[in-house]
DNA sequence: ATACAAACTGATTGCGCTAACATTTCCTTG
DNA sequence: CAAGGAAATGTTAGCGCAATCAGTTTGTAT
């Protein structure tokens, strides 16, 4: 009479339909249902539909928190990246979440912004919903995160960047090597008086030392370095690329991303400056928009698309084990230089 | 003796520190621990420090699941977007979260592509989670998404569009405004003959029908109509402004999105047609890349950013609120006819 | 019929936390 | 210094679900 499982009884209670209700309504267990739901191998084929048809009736939605807690498994994966305003992390935003969705996670979305610190707050809050897996952009971070990660026992795929020491399985390609070998490549094409944009962010300035050290191994070629802040747009690489242009005498123009190659190119046609006769222009990144510009812009091919789904994949697979293991595996997916008619 | 505070009794537990563990080595109740750390303001000055201090000596990390199972408070919105690899969606997911963050809330993303099938599928699995809110772009649901959205009882703003009849909040503007708009611009600026190139999703469509409705009510003007998939890219706006050309003799191309524009005007370079004057340019949504294209790219500015920022003050306004209760309200945010140097 | 395994269903318990109420401690103030 | 109230802390009882094990039914071989 006093039972749990009649409407409006508990002041905690929200008032809308439970498992237990949808029981009643279909004379069967509580626990019935929940296997009638989760794993509904497990049950007859007419209790099944009885309690599909309870459902209905009830107008029944599982509480995922409730289950959550009593299984401490939450089908969560928690994705932190710098930002979305940017279309290679978009790009791998849209492609982990297109391999776990069908799997049955949802994402829980962070943005890190550029600093560890962010980046630390952000990992704590998300700790606490107990993800079954994190994908985590960039591998330095600060001593606290590290901590927490190794602690928390959470499958976890960093990505975006190498490291000699991932704290568990890793997939990127590395920023230095991108800079040498686009020094190296431009330097084999004859040019040799440098500009340098980049983003102010720790993997962008990788790839500017990475660069430097092309043409210093070389020993060939000056440059003149600007930093810009994030995130990058055309009006950044535009601006600078005009301060670049206004100081110095320069064959070519590096950026740390596409946009602002795209500015820069802008300002070089509103100039008329011949791309890339009179400067050569590269990006970096290969966004949508890279290959079409007029004249196509040279870049150096990051393949998000495969970086998302190949740490989706290694995240599916490790939270589909039982115990947890950490793997320590590193996966590099390279990049690729494009040339295509601004260099 | 047999107390649940002992670790490594139950088979159940997760293994990891509880709020009874910092109890116990803050000499405190339980109660208080979640005080101090919830509402601090409720706790004394020195208790606060003893349980800071035992926070850290236990490693505890506070279990939200349990906490929004107990309280009815999940602190986690749902975010739901076509997709993050269109900059103007990217904008809305960035500045709604810019926003909620800091108020501490988490942000639950489902991307619907742009079907209402993934769309109904997503926000079964969103509900489940028992968000404390939603945001959710466009209007036209199916049945069953509207229905249950009715009967979830979660503050909801819908984003992007108008509607004569919201569900709950909705912050956007129209689509066919817009369509009408740019209809009436052109022919203002004495162009005739037009060519559209339109994404297969439900609000392009509307935008065109708009430029349709714009045209037949000045009497004026042709039009020929191309349909591309999404996402859209350059390529495609490439590859269909050049099929347009190829067979018809046209003024000006109207895009539904910059990144088709940018693939337009590349073709229209390559072909050294001049624009404007021999081919007029039309984008939508003033992405960042837009207004630093050479020439500079006429678009019409949607402010994701301000749709962004004020759906999700709307819903932290409801959400503080301790009843629910359906607003009913509407906000056309507009748009802007940007009328740079392709048209 | 009987034994035995396999398939299915049910009862109990607890996941870790907070709402609600009860109690204690501290501080005013006449 | 007693009375009264505010501030601080404690106790109890779930939130809604699934792990676990116990029990029941069904099918199969003897």
């Amino acid at each position: 009479m006093d039972d749990n499982s009649t409407r409006g009884r508990s002041s905690r209670s929200t008032g809308s339909a439970r498992l237990t209700d949808v029981a009643r309504v279909a004379g069967v267990a509580p626990m019935t249902v929940s296997r009638a739901l989760n794993r509904p191998e497990l049950v007859s084929e007419s209790t099944r539909l009885r309690v599909q048809r309870a459902v209905l009736e009830t107008g029944y939605v599982p509480n995922r928190v409730a289950g959550a807690l009593a299984s401490s498994r939450s089908r969560l994966v928690a994705l932190l990246v710098p930002t979305v305003a940017h279309s290679l992390f978009a790009e791998v935003v849209q492609t982990v979440m297109g391999v776990l969705a069908p799997q049955g996670y949802q994402v829980l979305l962070g943005l890190t912004g550029y600093t560890p610190e962010q980046e630390e707050t952000i990992l704590e809050t998300v700790l606490s919903r107990r993800p079954d897996g994190i994908v985590l952009t960039g591998c330095r971070h600060s001593a606290l995160t590290r901590q927490r990660l190794l602690s928390a026992k959470v499958p976890l795929v960093e990505i975006w960047d190498m490291s000699d020491d991932p704290v568990d399985m890793l997939v990127g390609f590395s920023h230095e090597a991108v800079g040498r070998a686009v020094a190296e490549h431009l330097l084999a094409r004859g040019y040799r008086r440098f500009g340098l944009i980049s983003a102010d962010d720790s993997r962008g300035r990788r790839r500017v030392a990475g660069f430097i050290g092309g043409l210093e191994g070389a020993g060939e070629g000056t440059y003149q370095l600007r930093e810009v802040g994030t995130p990058s747009s055309m009006p950044w690489g535009r601006g600078m690329g005009a301060e670049l242009l206004d100081s110095h005498s320069l064959d070519a123009i590096v950026c740390s991303s596409d946009i602002l190659a795209l500015g820069v190119l802008a300002e070089a046609q509103s100039r008329g400056l011949a791309v890339p006769d009179r400067l050569a222009i590269m990006g970096f990144g290969d966004s949508s928009y890279a290959g079409a510009s007029f004249p196509a812009l040279s870049t150096v091919r990051i393949d998000g698309a495969a970086i998302g789904l190949r740490a989706a994949e290694h995240l599916l697979q490790r939270m589909a084990q039982p115990t947890f293991e950490r793997a320590g595996q590193s996966q590099d997916v390279g990049f690729e230089i494009i040339d295509r008619d601004t260099t």
